[in-house]
DNA sequence: AGCCGACTATTGGCAGCACCAACGAATTCG
DNA sequence: CGAATTCGTTGGTGCTGCCAATAGTCGGCT
């Protein structure tokens, strides 16, 4: 026997708060990707914003999300091209593309929704509905301290 | 005047438990890669284990840290490229590498301790003592139970 | 002794996410 | 009007987390 030794994490990295986050967080992501089946992030986000604010132009889109302009661009070609999404330009400020969500675009979100839904039981299942609450209280307000500061 | 609309998020991924998550990881993210400055986590993560571990293996320093073993090559290379660890077949097991941190690693590594500590002050900020040791909990056992189903 | 399975390090690759720089076209501000 | 800014687009970068294939080595089993 050659003594496995459980292979236990570092002591200095076990119970690092920034590395807790970032691992949890790669462990959920994982998931939710799972989830998303053939889309990313990007499609769902996109495709939320899209449905909530209407006709809007890619950087509003983009701004909402969080995201990069040039990341916009690429997640929308993905969608155009499937078809969820259509991309026109905006007679009234011809920088802008005006984007909306097709009929099969907002289909395709509800199913999303429906699939995310399900992946936030299980991901966090191992806490009971006030855990989640005050997980995702804390987590917010380190979200926000750290957006703000911009 | 545009009517900036603020570029809110929209409703379904603003309380989305998993993005609160993954983003608020990757604020957190960067702060940590600002403060480890010229080194990166794979970095910091195998000195800490090497450190703790003693002489061992490539593949024990890789899954004490949870990470891929063409990942530990490539920082090892790194490490040893400016001299904070040295890289010895094992005379005992000729496919192993035997790997020890030299005085300028443990040096660095102490460096990086501190930087690293100082990193979560801020990183969690927001919160008092308590409520980031109730972060940390949670974060604990939603990690655990993802870890554990491997 | 020989063979076969398992382990080790290494190479080379991929995908996702977050960024950044530069550019032309178009608009707004001074 | 001219300058500064905005918008979409292109074409990159880096970090992190993976996976597959390979050559060398070891161990157990027959």
């Amino acid at each position: 026997m050659t003594a496995r030794p459980a292979a236990q994490p570092p002591e200095r990295l076990r119970r690092l708060p920034s590395r807790l986050l970032t691992r949890t967080a790669a462990q959920v992501q994982r998931l939710v990707a799972e989830g998303l089946g053939e889309y990313r992030t990007h499609h769902y986000a996109l495709m939320a914003a899209a449905a909530e604010l209407g006709p809007a132009s890619q950087a509003a889109l983009g701004q909402a999300c969080g995201m990069d302009r040039s990341d916009v661009v690429a997640a929308l070609d993905d969608l155009t091209a499937r078809g969820l999404v259509r991309r026109a330009p905006d007679p009234a400020d011809r920088r802008r593309n005006t984007v909306v969500l097709t009929g099969n675009g907002e289909r395709a979100l509800h199913e999303l929704d429906a699939r995310v839904q399900e992946v936030q039981q299980r991901a966090f299942s191992p806490l009971t509905p006030d855990e989640r609450a005050v997980l995702a209280d804390l987590l917010a307000r380190v979200n926000r301290h750290h957006a703000e500061a911009e």
